[in-house]
DNA sequence: AGCTTTTTATACCAGTCAGTATAGAAATTC
DNA sequence: GAATTTCTATACTGACTGGTATAAAAAGCT
């Protein structure tokens, strides 16, 4: 008989929450990017030392890898959310409003991290700007997916490009990320997706 | 009487072209952002050594201002001729086939001098990123007197929202530049053009 | 209680950052 | 040719980078 419960191990026991220790590394990198993000930032805002961030997390790039998962699991959680919606409008509907929504609520930062974590990746980390960009073609690659299958029923002209339709979601996307991250209102970002929505074909 | 060319000075004439270095730094900045460029990668590149960069550039900051206006004034020539169209349809296209030509000659680095570097800038560098938003707002401001002018001649719907539709070509165009400088292909970046044509109003 | 395990805190490492002081070399003007 | 001016090369500064060695402190298990 053993104990299932992780929590219970010999030694000291850790005097911090790792979860809510990632959550904090991840507005820092979040607001700061990779290389802009320094260990000293990073321990300060997590209230932690150095080696109790190298215990617990590996590294600068490891830690940075997890705080991403995180990122991609709770604020991006829409995108997925999206791909569900009945008719091709109602994905693109769901996917520029959840991106709206989470660029102007008012707790997180702004921006995207996975463009600010791309963009403020030097040479030397170039792991990390690799995995970014891995990350993003698959949510484009499986955006494509659904619009094909889309296209297959009917919902989208024969004469549609979808790879094309889907670099332009993309990019509106992207554009969006970046206006909020150098301080759009609140008012612009809506008119920016309005204008979007009314562009697309079909009602 | 004095001489007028400025090129006649007492002393030891500089040894290596200052525009011709100015245009090797831009291509490091652009490629590297303001502080993924450091001051070794730009003397090497450049084949001066540091005091003379300082003596004939000031510092790292206002070398990067000057980089950035050589940028805008021969890398963004051409959205003050697409300004020039006589139509908004024109001006939407001579833009976006700008954009494109300009991301996909091989000669030039990939992506906008403009997003990179204001993504690079840590806290620290503030300024630069304000002078970024800056010029990016200004550019925004011009491409909206136009639309301006062009809803007023009846060139565009009574109805548009002048400002989103502003705000959604800024987007594509910034979309275009981050995917370009994420590794897209050409062909990418060509169906992404010809879609948000499509998208266009009006032919 | 005693032993083990893991955490902490402090101080340190070599390397890099932007920027500069110093001094010698080269070219122009008088 | 001599004086002047401005260049270049070398070496250095203090501050910061990511990462770690060391040792004390704290908790659990037997």
């Amino acid at each position: 008989m053993e104990c299932i419960l992780p929590k219970v191990c010999k030694g000291r026991p850790r005097e911090f929450d790792v979860e809510e220790a990632l959550a904090v590394a991840l507005r820092v990198f979040w607001t700061k990017g990779y290389e802009g993000a320094s260990l000293t930032d990073l321990t300060e805002a997590m209230g932690i030392t150095r080696p109790s961030l190298y215990a617990a997390f590996g590294n600068k790039e490891s830690l940075f890898r997890k705080a991403l998962d995180l990122y991609e699991r709770e604020k991006l959680a829409y995108v997925g959310e999206a791909l569900k919606a009945p008719t091709s409008r109602g994905v693109a509907e769901r996917l520029l409003r959840g991106a709206l929504a989470m660029q102007t609520n008012d707790c997180d930062p702004k921006g995207c991290m996975r463009i600010i974590g791309s963009v403020s990746c030097a040479s030397e980390a170039e792991s990390i700007r690799a995995d970014l960009t891995a990350r993003r073609r698959s949510a484009q690659r499986a955006l494509c997916d659904r619009l094909e299958r889309a296209k297959a029923d009917g919902d989208l002209p024969e004469s549609c490009d979808v790879e094309g339709l889907c670099a332009y979601v993309g990019a509106i996307l992207q554009g969006l990320a970046f206006q909020a991250g150098s301080g759009a209102t609140k008012k612009q970002l809506e008119a920016l997706v309005e204008t979007s929505l009314a562009m697309w074909p079909g009602k």
